[in-house]
DNA sequence: AAAATACACAACCGCATTATA
DNA sequence: TTATAATGCGGTTGTGTATTT
């Protein structure tokens, strides 16, 4: 026993709309509005369709303000950066594309990008790391504290976190005095922050800025690691970030980063810092794979 | 040139949610 | 409060056109 259907389908007309009906059905919506319910608007306006066929019409194809065909590469971009984040709900990544409908956000995510998501999932998604150090007050240790993130970013430069969100290592104390943003947090900032710069008046905690484009770092993907404090964000130069704390840089270079504790040697073991080398070599291990 | 295949997008279907009596 | 109707949504199919075989 199915559902009743909506309509009798043996009396209305389906399949492609005619100029005829398309003319009606646009005179008496201008005209008249759906009057609050689409089901009884077929039979005022003299059409022989079901009432859901009408809704469908005008929604996604005769509505005034409609958007049709040829996609922009800005509108490919939230369409990605919106799947990976929220999936297939096109009526919610529609609403972030004026005049473009969930209808047509889905043609042209079955025809178009998909394929484009699956090569990128595939080939060329980057993975990296990056370094959120929160130097409030620099001579005071205590609150001083960093961790480092792993995850992919995309062709559109959203950084999708490969952490567990209920995992925390903070390195320092008194950390729950100045929380780190939330990984959806960092996410979403990094998903619209588009531009380079540093700003000394915002907290640490909300700037998340690139310096760097995706092509860019893509050129050399293991040099970088992405670093935030409170006067700054940008991807950082590995080697400029090692070399400053060791004169094993020549040796990474030539043979890959090899981590040694002595590497390191006078960091103390319990500091952000060293941690932070400890996940600069999980994540060069991670690229060598 | 004809048939087969691929592609783009319009339209439909049925379930879930929301509104209404 | 509840039953029912209307609407919204996303998966899927249908249809016309373009391209390839």
């Amino acid at each position: 026993m199915g559902r009743a259907p909506c309509c009798d389908k043996t009396k209305v007309k389906r399949g492609p709309w005619s100029p005829e009906e398309d003319n009606i059905l646009k005179n008496y919506l201008e005209k008249n509005g759906t009057g609050g319910n689409w089901i009884s608007l077929p039979q005022k306006a003299g059409l022989r369709r079901c009432g859901k066929s009408c809704r469908l019409r005008w929604l996604n194809y005769l509505r005034p303000d409609i958007k049709h065909g040829g996609f922009t590469e800005e509108e490919d971009n939230i369409i990605l950066t919106l799947y990976r984040q929220i999936g297939s709900r096109w009526s919610v990544i529609a609403a972030n594309l004026p005049g473009r409908t969930d209808n047509d956000v889905k043609n042209h995510w079955n025809t178009k990008l998909k394929k484009k998501h699956l090569a990128a999932q595939n080939n060329n998604f980057l993975d990296i790391g990056y370094n959120f150090t929160n130097n409030i007050n620099s001579s005071d240790l205590n609150h001083n504290y960093s961790r480092n993130y792993y995850g992919t970013l995309d062709y559109s430069n959203t950084f999708t976190s490969h952490m567990d969100p209920n995992v925390t290592n903070y390195s320092r104390k008194n950390c729950d005095q100045f929380p780190l943003p939330t990984l959806m947090e960092i996410q979403e900032n990094d998903a619209t922050i588009q531009s380079v710069k540093e700003d000394s008046s915002l907290d640490s905690c909300q700037i998340l800025q690139k310096c760097v484009t995706f092509e860019e770092i893509s050129m050399c993907p293991s040099t970088f690691l992405k670093s935030t404090s409170n006067t700054s964000c940008n991807y950082m130069d590995l080697s400029s970030r090692i070399s400053s704390s060791s004169s094993y840089y020549d040796d990474i270079l030539e043979n890959g980063f090899d981590f040694q504790e002595n590497d390191i040697g006078g960091v103390d073991q319990n500091s952000s810092y060293y941690n932070n080398i400890l996940e600069i070599d999980q994540l060069f291990k991670g690229f060598e794979n």
